[in-house]
DNA sequence: AGTTAAACGAGACGGTACGTCTAGTCTTAAC
DNA sequence: GTTAAGACTAGACGTACCGTCTCGTTTAACT
């Protein structure tokens, strides 16, 4: 028989969400087993596989329910400011233990579906920023917006994922001022 | 003690990096346990222990060994053409199932060092090939080149990693259209 | 609060009964599980748990209740057949399945109470018969004839729990005549 | 790959045996767990499953192992005393805990042929008992021994495993006494 | 050539965590 | 307003690997 959703019980799955996420941040995703999170939320272990098939889908859960999602970026006049507050934004999110933590955890599991709607929100409205830049002709005709905000996240994503080199907000900086050159009529 | 490396057979090293090699292209890394290797090599257990630390540096010796490594980039009087080579190129590394799991694994363990040496590579080939074309003129005077090859790299390694989209060689040109775009004079 | 008997479903009790019954039958008495009788029953675990503590005593119930209870033994003027009679009964009783499981597991638990409430009959029934042959000096008079009636079924008995070897007609037979030469006058 | 019996550690294999039985002393067969036996002998768990298949054999060896054997019983001149000597012997030894807690849970899980390694040897000596008084004719020429010593003991082992009286020297004597009359020439 | 010390194959060991199972209790939706 | 259904806590089950630790057996360098 498949679990009645109906039924769960609210307190045992937060206190599952809440001991998970303490814990990641404590020990890490590797050293986080099934069996701490159940102990230390007073919860048998089969209530957390009745509802959850792995750790990954678990975290991401958790860092889901609990964690303050990113508030939409503000649109000023000033569209290179306004990139590099959103860059910058990112690089504070990476630099969140939890984040990083289930989120290197998921892209190593290959779980793209969850890796996405962590960090596709930026994605959008990076896009979003570029378009209004575009219909204001900041931004040349034919430039590719998709492809320009792909590129500025990545060149973060990539040094986050692979640590090859730190993650600084002059970094971001620069890797806005890169672009806008590309994108400049 | 320390191991007598002089003592060391050679037999037995070659069998646990081909082991491993096979071993991590049939069930992938996390699956791949030490006692499989050292079943499948004929070996005995310590024999691995012995010689290396851990799961990640046992299979960069073997993709390092066994892999036949890239060959330098030619550089010919067409840099978008060259940058288009190289990136393409990159992208069919990636494809290789091996280099692959080793890689993801060294950077999921953060074993930066490592995935350095696997990846760096490419990287000083990109930026010796800007240089050229960055004394000649064909570059902006003040443009950063090592950014620049980051920022290339950095696309295909986010998308690689992230598996936000498929790697193919189209996004390769893609890329280096849009940064050459920001290094042109 | 203790169950409140005058409001208990007898659908349900009977249902329970037959299922335990059934399944001990089925499987035995070790693989049954309350789970399965409530399931079996379309009962809930919980109407299982007010009524019965254990399993044990569920059992028990379900085996009086449903299973015949053993007739008087005839007393005619043939002693010793009428205790090979008794004693091949006895043998009877034992080989069937539901008795078997029931009774092995209440003496396993020690229910002594409950195992006594099945046995008991046969020894009060072979004690009148060898009281009525003591009074017409069948029986030595100096006899103890509960002392006998225990040695008559002991017998058997420990060759049921023991499995020491097979309990048939013909050392049912052997029991009665050992046994009847210490009683002769 | 079976076990090595070549290699096995010793140490470990009789503190297994300690611990499995100062449990069963402590807490009863049925209240036993292969975790505690290892976690009280210092041992992983795979060291038991290794050796022994289940809970049965693994006490059955402690017992066999760490309890002195019966020793024979001496044959004097006086047949009946030598008899209740043998039977008194037995519900001394059926009063051990250990010996009652792993031989009610043999004969309940069946195991005959070990629940036989720890009984026969009582019907072994008394057998031998009896021949003697056989060939002297203090026990009738047409008497069968065997089934006058199993009778012996079953009245002692029913009491014992039925509970149904106590097991009192007392009996022993007056069973002994009984038997005696059926074998009297 | 004989000695000897290290590496070797094998695999048992103490452990940790896994994912599954059953017991017995507690909760909830529906009749 | 009782009951079926079933989710819950608890914890043992038996398995898989971990990394360490002997065992005897090669193997190769130094007498």
């Amino acid at each position: 028989m498949p679990p009645d959703a109906a039924r769960r019980s609210d307190r045992s799955r937060r206190a599952i969400l809440v001991a998970a996420l303490e814990l990641v941040e404590a020990v890490g995703y590797a050293r986080l087993t099934i069996e701490a999170v159940a102990a230390r939320a007073g919860v048998g272990k089969q209530t957390i596989y009745r509802w959850w098939p792995a750790k990954g889908p678990l975290l991401f859960d958790a860092f889901i329910e609990l964690v303050p999602a990113v508030p939409d970026a503000v649109i000023t006049h000033d569209l290179v400011g306004d990139l590099v507050v959103e860059l910058r934004d990112a690089v504070v999110e990476l630099e969140d233990r939890r984040f990083d933590q289930v989120c290197r955890a998921l892209v190593h599991e290959g779980r793209t579906d969850l890796v996405t709607l962590l960090l596709m929100p930026r994605r959008v409205v990076l896009e979003e920023r570029l378009r209004v830049a575009h219909r204001i002709g900041e931004v040349r005709a034919d430039a590719d917006l998709e492809a320009a905000a792909e590129l500025l996240l990545g060149a973060l994503y990539q040094r986050w994922l692979l640590r090859s080199a730190p993650l600084t907000r002059e970094y971001a900086d620069s890797v806005v001022g890169l672009v806008m050159r590309a994108l400049r009529p």
